[in-house]
Parts: structure tokens; C-alpha cells; sequence
DNA sequence: AATTTTGAATTAATCGATAATATGATTCAA
DNA sequence: TTGAATCATATTATCGATTAATTCAAAATT
């Protein structure tokens, strides 16, 4: 609590503002900071013992990716949740999978097959260095989250990848919103993903989709019905 | 110039960042502001009379929307153009509509057909009232977007729709930007809309499906036309 | 000539303070 | 009691100044 900038991570030399963007959307995806929560600039200022510009500004992005909640005059909060709001965030990965995979396998050349394979040979790894593949150690995330994108990534269209990444952001934040109270946290069989990989490969397309859109509406429903026993997090905050 | 303030526009009471957000947006989209071009922070202070804050909010959340691109510690650009962004954008938009126009049609109800009604009546009048529909008058503008959204309105899924609106700007700004040194704007034949509202009330799936992605292919191949006679804007900012 | 170094000028990022607005308790009137 | 009005407090939004980083050009070096 005294030092100052560091900066440069993965970029040459990160601003404060984007260092701290990264920081809260983070706490966002993993439930560190829960749906409908207040974000006070004063405390958030404490906190992260910083000024004021880096962290609006931080804000102002999550506003734009609709993490957080901005209302004029009256502040930011954490975005609210929703059983409605999943499922209708699994309903479109569903739907844009169903146009994605088919390209995307059709497309796949000899690199994009070597990357599924890199990407789920480090997924694995990543599975094995931690307990819990993805809700602690966040380069396990990021490992699911690049399996997952290696797949569809030969589709050729940009924005509709990157969509599905933002996407996957949110699926992943209501899997670990709702795992956050249980002792044993869901494990992706990495038994699915080797078979997706293979089947990617191999290019059987009605086997991807299938095993993506199930892979995806399974979890959904996991997460709902543990929603349903436990209540939405976030209902404590007005 | 030097009048403070002023805020709530449409919403109850806008912040400056809010304000200064919009209108550089819309400056952008226009083509006021060209791509590459460099935003300058002090630049801007002065142009709109401003602080710092408000302007460095309201580029920040531009760059989440792409609209602006940001390089830490260097500022800010006006996104670039492309024709191959061009390219991937419209794929994008047809594809999407691939999804949603059939489920729209399927589920839309009677409120729907008559929002879709009454946006081709607003669409018209506002083309009435100015000389060119889309061009300069930024109540047209809207108008036209709000036509093309309630086609898909009723297909049940916010973040497509959304990501539909997304794109749509994405587009207006293409269109927009290759018909800003032209003597004669390209003009959406109101027919066309007349013909997709249509299609859609009496459910004639394909029909509309037909309209929609010829609309937005040839419109694109129009830019791509005019890029590739006049060169693209932009390519005088380093 | 090409590259590196240096340093002034420019620009970006950040801070701390102020102004504007909202919130919540309390009083007052009905 | 209810509801409006008032005021004190808390919080947000904004500004102006400071600090940090980059850029660019001139000088020095190879």
C-alpha cells in the first residue's frame, strides 16, 4: 500500500487506468466484487490507493462492456445478474456457435489445428499446476478461455469472434458467481474438450456443435439451478 | 463559447462526460472526425470548452466501443477504416440476420408488427422533412436505425439485437464516409423499407432474410466501390 | 550516411481540490 | 401519522495543476 505504477505487464507500459481496468473486471468475472455492489470512487481510491481519473476512467470502460452499471450523476455499480440475463447470454453463444463452428472447420488450416492442440495441451496443464482449473488461478482461465476460442478462431470473422469472447467472459462469471458458496467447485471434464478438439480436427462438424452447445447449456443450467437453492447473489444491495 | 453546463438533453440530467461522449461519437460516425486522425487532449479541451475528465471519460469509453482506438501512454486515434473491416462487418451483419430474422418473424406479435409500422412511417417522414434521409439529420439517422431494428425486435435475444445496433453504426459510419465528398448521397430507396416491413408483418421469412443482407451487401459493395476510386480516408494521418 | 545520444518541447496521465448533485434525516405543516 | 420542505452529509463530477512519458530535432558518434 505505498508503491507506485509498476505498470508494464503483458503491454510494454501499462497506464494505471488500464492496470486497474483489469484489476476490477477481474474481481467482476470471479464474484470478488458482487452483482449490484456499490463502487464508491472514494473507497475504490483507498483501495487501490489511487486517484481519481484511473479509476473513473477504468469505470467508464466497464460501463461500455456492461459490467458495471453507470448512472449519471449517481455512480457505478456492479452489473446485476439475472437468471433471464443467462439464459439468454447462453441462447446467443448457442446461436452464434451455429454459425461459427461449421465455418470455422470448413476454413481450419494446418495451423489452426496445431493451436486447438496447443491450446488444450495447456489447458491440461494448467488443470494439473492447480486444484481448480479455472476459478483461482486466472492463467487457467485464460487457457480455458483460448481452448475455447482456438476452436471457432478459423471462422474468419473478427467481430463475431470477439463477441463470443466477451460472451464467454460473462458465462464465466455467473459459473464462478455460482460456485463461489460450494466446497467442490464444477470441473470441465478436460474429457470434453480433448473430444471437442479431436472432433474440431477431424472435422466433424455436427459433433462440435453439439458437444459446444451442450458443453455451454449444461453448465447454464448447472449455474441456474444452483442459483434456484441459493438465490441470486447480489439481491443484498439496493 | 463559453457556456456551461447545459446537460440533460434526452436523459433527465447528462453528465459532461455523457454529453461530450455522444457527440463525439456521432462526430465520428459522420466521418466529422476522420479515421487515424489523432485526438488530442488538449485539442479537445479547448474545441468543446471542457476539462480533462469528461473528454478522457468519454475516449475511453469510445475505445471499448472500437470506435476510437487507444495506445497506452499515446493517446488517442479515431479507429482506422478498412476494406477488409468493411468486409468482415457485413459478413458479420448478414449472418446475424441469418439468426434473427427467422426467429423474429416466428415470434414477433402484434405489438411488434405495429412498432415496425410506425418506424417506416418515422422513417419516411424524416426523409421528407430534409433533403437527404441519413446524411445530415441525425433524427433520420435514428430513425433509420430504429426501422432496422424493429425488424429483428421480436427474436427474444438483447445481446444480438444489441450487437446488431453495434454493427449498424459500424456500417452508417462506412456509408457515411465514402459518400462525404459526393455531390449525390446514396439514397435508401424508401421502397425497399416499405417492401422488408412487409415481408416481415406477413411473415415471409426468406423474403425479408433476401432484403435485408441484399440491402446491406450492396450498400457495402457501393463503399468498397467508391474506397476503391477516391482511396480511403484516413490514410493521411501517421 | 547511418545510427545513437541528448535535451527541449509536446503531449499524456494522474493527482488533489473544488463544485455540483444526490441522499437521508429532521423539522414543520396539514 | 403523512407528506412536503429544509438542511447537513455523503458522493459524484469536474477542473486546474503537476508529474510522467513520448516525440522530434539537433548534436555527437560510429
Amino acid at each position: 500500500m505505498g508503491r507506485r505504477n509498476l505498470g508494464d505487464e503483458a503491454n510494454g507500459r501499462a497506464t494505471l487506468a488500464s492496470s486497474i481496468y483489469e484489476q476490477i473486471r477481474d474481481e467482476i468475472v470471479t464474484g470478488a466484487l458482487a452483482p449490484g455492489e456499490k463502487l464508491r470512487i472514494e473507497q475504490l481510491k483507498q483501495r487501490y490507493d489511487l486517484g481519481t481519473s484511473p479509476i473513473r476512467e477504468a469505470l467508464n470502460r466497464l460501463s461500455m462492456e456492461k459490467l458495471v452499471v453507470q448512472f449519471d450523476q449517481r455512480g457505478f455499480v456492479v452489473a446485476p445478474v439475472s437468471q433471464e440475463d443467462l439464459h439468454e447470454l447462453t441462447d446467443a453463444r448457442c446461436s452464434l456457435y451455429g454459425i461459427l463452428i461449421p465455418r470455422s472447420l470448413e476454413q481450419g488450416d494446418t495451423q489452426w489445428e496445431e493451436n486447438i492442440v496447443i491450446c488444450l495441451h495447456r489447458l491440461n496443464r494448467a488443470q494439473w499446476l492447480v486444484g481448480d482449473p479455472a476459478r483461482l488461478n486466472p492463467a487457467a482461465r485464460m487457457a480455458h478461455r483460448d481452448f475455447h476460442r482456438s476452436i471457432i478462431a478459423a471462422a474468419g470473422s473478427p467481430p463475431l469472434v470477439d463477441f463470443m469472447d466477451t460472451l464467454f467472459d460473462f458465462s464465466e462469471r455467473y459459473r464462478l458467481l455460482a460456485q463461489q458458496n460450494r466446497e467442490a467447485p464444477h470441473r470441465p471434464t478436460s474429457n470434453e474438450h480433448a473430444e471437442m478438439a479431436d472432433a474440431a480436427i477431424n472435422r466433424r462438424t455436427n459433433d462440435v456443435l453439439e458437444l459446444c452447445q451442450t458443453h455451454v447449456r449444461r453448465t447454464a443450467a448447472l449455474v441456474d439451478r444452483l442459483f434456484e437453492e441459493q438465490g441470486l447473489p447480489g439481491s443484498n444491495y439496493r
